[in-house]
DNA sequence: TATGAATGAGGGTTCATTCAT
DNA sequence: AATGAATGAACCCTCATTCAT
């Protein structure tokens, strides 16, 4: 079956999105040269620019697509009818599927994205807050569903948990440790979860 | 009372490095320009090269300066025959202080240093690991007094702890927060230990 | 009526070089893009070099069809047997009219052909003294007549005529004005023509 | 005697304008390289951009020195009391003057600057209105003291007389001819004086 | 004939670093 | 110690031209 040119030039833009998403981990956004991405890709320099319009449009590519995605899932997440936990749990893994699956991407998630990068702009800030917003949002349901306390404001609950999952992610991205299996994963996920829910304190837990 | 010519000496270097942090703080490692560096510290570029050989040697004196305070206060601290949760208390607080006192160098440890940057190259990767080992060794402290769980490894602990710690510095940071006053600071400081002691789920405190 | 292959050729190359006008006109030579012309003329621009060599190819084009009418115009004037004002004026409403006609051919004379552009290589420079000599050929019969006064080398009235002439168009062209009507057209050659032949100073004339 | 800094550094600037403006009367704006001027000033290529912000602000430091001398001798002719056709002459002369000491600028103004290039931007237009506003307001004193006819509006003589101008310089800078000596130049001057008040037409003028 | 993907040389600009004074 | 002129490698982007289909 003949590819028609229209799937033929999403090809071609994936391949070099790929190869960009593999030198920027390599090399982070500045250091990464559309001469590399071009060489990664297997194309010459020029074609890079029928694809994307700059360097700039490129990433901004590859930063649309990280945030459009989570962004989606934070909204599947918070309007399905899950008990609380499995929301928390499904995002978690989310992130940890995504770091086996493309851990080129979450690594530029983890060392260019999720914080800094010089490219810290504002445009790029908001992305932040919003994913921010969105897990809140999440958390929020918890606390009205009383399985989360309500002594603290929603947001402080949300930086917890997020930075407990992005310190797990960091640790595995940036030692470059595999996921062996998904128990596993499992594992990793029910750690977060449970201590998220029951607190590091010994001798607090019932049974 | 004269200066020596060693004192006038750090004192230029000093501002240098002082003049650095704003510019970094703004621009990032990358865009940050000698220039720009020289302007701020009110002298001419050249002289940078008198104080540092180059703009790695003075990206590596940040560096140096954050992780060695970093690495000695968590030596005191494990070193400190305090109740545990103090402790963690004081790690907390140093972060917040210094947040404070030199909220530059607070910001580029979150968005330059603390996971990314684009320099992030071996030795700098090891900075963190250490980090992680000298905060995993006083949670170890926890658990074998018996007030931390034990269910779990060590190192999962430090990790919920300082991503709980990191996303609030995060959040911070990037949204530009000032900490009102002491008052404040300590909020912030009970809410991290609390729910990393006690977790986030409702109704299962005593009392 | 069915056209045949030739037709069509010309047709199609006749769109090129008129797109290339305009595109020349906006933009001039240099920043004229192949991408461009062949976007106004409507085509792909890999067309474009099925018609023409290479851009300097369709360029020359451009110089030949307007070097070459000119050359034949100011040879049919030569070889007249009119009055020699009426020759002078059939030159000067050449322009007129084909400012009226072909604004963006002549906007391209003024602004790209007629003195310089970065292009002026040996030849074209020969395009631009062919078209000084045969002018003053002219000129030079209003000499021999005794209409043009023989105190002065033809050459220099020539200079004098076609700047005056050259300037008008210019400043229309610059000045992106429009002629009116014929009325208005005609207004123009007779001030070029009497002004020229009687000069400017005031209390001169019979009559 | 010493240079201070201010003069070094505005001998180099001017050691890099008068390079810039022999490769661009050789290559035109377009194919001028800034490797090239560098290479024809004898300096390393960044040096350039060290007096320099930019090509543009190079080409335009040329531009405005051409416009900024010209402008003012136009104001200072207009105000001196001079006869009429001294006026007229002086500014001949300047344009003959500038060809004979600094025929690059003059080589510019004719094939780059005066009408063409395709930087005809909307300013470089200006300039050039400008340009002939200058010298119509003088031609206007000399239709007002009744020395040129008034049966014309003055813009029309300004179009004949500075168009008479521009074509002899455009011959004699496309020609690359020299002014052998004085007397040259002021027969060159004369003819266009004299072709102008007194037209071209035989027979008309007294004695 | 027609398309537009693919190539790569060319040239502008930046900026770390060196060096003469 | 201090200055800032000077250097040139690095890298982005453009676009004429070629080529497979």
């Amino acid at each position: 079956m003949k590819k028609n040119g229209s799937d033929l030039k999403k090809e071609k833009q994936s391949a070099i999105f790929e190869a960009a998403l593999k030198v920027i981990k390599e090399k982070g956004f500045h250091r990464a040269r559309i001469a590399d991405i071009a060489e990664e890709a297997g194309i010459s320099y020029g074609l890079v620019y029928h694809y994307y319009k700059n360097k700039d449009d490129l990433c901004n590519d590859i930063l649309n697509q990280w945030w459009g995605r989570l962004y989606e899932l934070l909204e599947t997440i918070r309007n399905r009818e899950d008990e609380f936990q499995d929301k928390l749990r499904a995002l978690i893994l989310y992130f940890l599927d995504t770091y086996q699956q493309k851990p080129d991407l979450m690594n530029i998630f983890i060392t260019q994205i999720s914080r800094s990068s010089d490219n810290l702009t504002k445009p790029r800030l908001d992305f932040f807050k919003t994913f921010l917003s969105l897990t809140e949002a999440i958390l929020n349901q918890g606390q009205k569903k009383g399985v989360l306390r309500s002594d603290f404001e929603s947001y402080y609950l949300t930086y917890i948990f997020l930075g407990a999952l992005d310190t797990f992610l960091s640790v595995m991205v940036l030692g470059d440790q595999k996921i062996k299996n998904d128990a596993h994963k499992d594992k990793i996920a029910e750690t977060i979860l449970e201590v998220f829910l029951n607190g590091a304190k010994a001798g607090k837990r019932e049974a």
